[in-house]
DNA sequence: CGTACGATTGAGAGACTTCAACAAACGTGG
DNA sequence: CCACGTTTGTTGAAGTCTCTCAATCGTACG
């Protein structure tokens, strides 16, 4: 049975709402999370969290915004690996493996709360079972960034474009960011290039398509998906692979 | 100070072999994994191992041989994740996400170990230090899919190539299955098309662009790599991202 | 009201694909 | 040990998706 004021307090704090999407946490797991020390800190747009080679102390927990891992390749053109939200905690992967061989910037204005390193590891010494549910996390992140993969490896630009939509569409539902027809969505054309493999040109024109089809209206950073259905189909998209709960 | 018979019996484990290459392990965790109940099978060319939408009650640790993740398309393409050898456990996800999401199958005939994944788990409960090194193996993972995603995304089909050659080399020597300058692969060049979203027609092209720029010698399975220092180049290739030890 | 960034458009070029055929290598059975 | 079929590797030619370059347009913001 569910303590009330625990619960409203849990459905406020982000990163119970994201692992509650994920696995099933006791009310004793939720205080050990909401009793984490946090310090709170605001990154404006274009602003880097975290730069490749940097071992940091703590790790980054989403508050709101909207985040991106990337690398910068030799000859300067970037590849963006995923987008964060709410409720992720994108350096994870900190926790054991002391050196970042990535970096994560911010979209746009978002605020990030830093956990110490240490702290974390302590709390998930002593819940197991709450390990387990963060290792469970990482490991649905592996699986987001295979089906990236396959997009990239075998899909057109119009498949991975829809696909790309629709995941993020999810995702955001997921912590109750998102309409059912619809979010909001601060990333640019660039951006979707970067992330997708493709030019700026190329986004563009796709995008068009996109909308000449009616499977999405775009404007600004609104999007309106009037038939969810065929844009997934267009994107080949199938949520398995985020393993949400429901 | 090591025992000498357990260093013996260590090198000879797959497993251990394997976590020594990416972190240090006491003796005692080393005994407990010497300790795991497993059942070997062999499983022949081209035959699934795990498919997409089963869960295995069971972990699957390669013992020799050669074995990749896959996932086809509905168009029937494939795409290939990841290529598995000695001492990998490719499906320590299925400890925590239930489904399968992608199928495994060996390239060639290989031996593989079968863990019941509930040993694997009390085991890894009593000793937390370990449960953290497999779940830094699996971030190291995420790491090689991500570097394998900016290849996709960013590079040519020759850097692509090289940049799988580099991977592969250097992996296989981690675990001693790789002299200095040359390694057997046992991959086709369809296999390396699936892997690296191209043609076979092309793959076979920039295979041989590699060996007319003298980068490699490819004969059947083996390959030769007179100049490792210039293939790295031409892949781009920087072995941060796989988090060995040394 | 200028400036800057993002979105849009046009035209030409290039990397990679598809189709189709053929050669070489390999394993297997007679 | 050779014949044979199957798999893997190789080659040519035509096509296409996507890129690059370069210019223009819109709009938010100081």
């Amino acid at each position: 049975m569910m303590n009330t004021a625990l619960h409203e307090q849990a459905w406020s704090n982000p990163l119970l709402r994201k692992l509650d999407s994920i696995a099933d946490i006791s009310d004793e797991e939720k205080q050990a999370i909401l009793d984490l020390p946090a310090a709170v800190k605001v990154c404006e747009a274009d602003v880097d969290i975290v730069r490749e080679g940097e071992c940091s102390t703590d790790c980054v927990l989403i508050l709101n915004g909207f985040v991106c891992r990337y690398k910068i390749m030799p000859d300067g053109r970037r590849q963006i690996m995923g987008f964060y939200i709410l409720g992720d905690i994108p350096d994870l992967q900190s926790l054991h493996l002391h050196v970042m061989d990535n970096s994560l910037v911010a979209l746009v204005r978002s605020s990030i709360a830093l956990i110490p390193r240490k702290s974390l590891r302590d709390m998930l010494r002593r819940h197991p079972d709450l390990s387990d549910v963060l290792w469970r996390d990482t490991l649905i992140e592996t699986a987001m960034v295979r089906e990236w993969l396959i997009g990239l490896g075998r899909r057109s630009a119009y498949q991975r474009i829809a696909h790309l939509l629709c995941e993020l569409h999810v995702r955001l539902r997921a912590v109750g960011l998102a309409r059912e027809n619809g979010c909001e969505l601060p990333i640019t054309q660039t951006e979707f290039a970067d992330a997708l493999g493709l030019s700026t040109v190329h986004v563009n024109r796709v995008l068009q398509d996109l909308r000449r089809d009616g499977l999405i209206v775009l404007r600004g950073s609104m999007l309106e998906i009037p038939d969810w259905r065929a844009l997934q189909d267009a994107g080949e998209f199938d949520p398995a692979y985020l393993h949400l709960k429901r």
